[in-house]
DNA sequence: GCAGAAAACTTGGCTATGTCAACTATTTAG
DNA sequence: CTAAATAGTTGACATAGCCAAGTTTTCTGC
């Protein structure tokens, strides 16, 4: 291995230690808030997926769908690759929310199709007031940067992600 | 808050999401070895502070040695900080560890300062085989970088280290 | 359109992770 | 010397999150 890797493979780990300390921090938000962590992270992935706020009348989830990449896949599962947490985990919390009025499922005549889940108004508003309240302690974290430097971070944090998009996506595709 | 703020949060919490997902990928290594993920993180830390390692023979912890920054101050605490973890815990992974043969609590002529703990060899073969398959997984992930992009990812993420530092070091001014 | 495969959902049970409160020992400050 | 801090220690407890096994629903190939 080329000493530069060595070198890359370093400072990766330098910056883990200090990007988990910083998360650590951040997460503290969330703790103070009605929801747990993970809990959170589901909200906001609910919020992310336009098809899970307003999900498509009678949309098919099969195979078309599936190659066009629409987001109409069902929920559970979905969110739980995409946060990389456990089905039952995932299914249990998703029920808590739904206990608590913050999702529902809009099944229509079809009974079946019971997994497409959707934000109530009550879900939309728990969502915001959690963002503005993560937005408020990433202010605070970041107001004594100039303007120069924020805009640096920006910038660096937008390549530094497309470089990690790459390198991740060539790993799955070595190592399905 | 200015424009610039506001999509500098917002880069801040989509970057957040892609790196703990990441790091999600990353803590597979350390769930797939002996050790659990925290026990690893302890286990690392331990390794990090060569006054752990090879701690200083009647070296003082008082109030000189913290004004200077020595790293003498006693182990479990110190780590439950650096790691934001509970100290009752840490506490117990220490005493698993040391059950195990990995850590000794080397105590000089002063048999009350009972705290210091040092990696034994058999603990420092442990820490070097984790940090073996972590920097496998890592030259894996970014096998499929160029070289310069290698080195820019290096030096970005130097960067954003002092950045980030930076940050929170005069939020944790502000708020102590 | 039907059989079997694949994927999603669901549940119970379990371990690891982490919290909390209480108490003791030691160290530091005044 | 005394107070207050700081560390360590322990037990009891709660939560988060995983796993395996079973059910239901959807997809695929014929």
């Amino acid at each position: 291995m080329p000493t530069d890797r060595k070198a890359l493979i370093n400072d990766i780990r330098r910056f883990n230690r200090l990007y988990t300390g910083l998360i650590g921090l951040l997460d503290e938000t969330f703790l103070h808030s009605a929801y747990t962590l993970t809990e959170a992270r589901v909200l906001f992935e609910l919020g992310r997926r336009p098809g899970h706020i307003a999900p498509v009348a009678g949309g098919k989830t099969g195979f078309l769908a599936r190659a066009l990449q629409l987001d109409l896949a069902p929920a559970a599962s979905e969110i739980a690759r995409a946060l990389q947490l456990d089905a039952g985990y995932v299914i249990r919390i998703l029920r808590k929310f739904s206990a608590a009025g913050l999702t529902e499922t809009r099944s229509g005549p079809d009974v079946m199709r019971r997994r497409i889940l959707s934000l109530t108004q009550r879900g939309l508003a728990a969502l915001t007031s959690l963002q503005a309240a993560a937005d408020r302690d990433l202010a605070r974290l970041t107001a004594a940067l100039g303007d120069e430097e924020a805009v640096e971070l920006s910038d660096m944090l937008a390549r530094l992600s497309s470089l990690l998009d790459t390198a991740v996506a060539s790993d799955r595709l070595e190592m399905p």
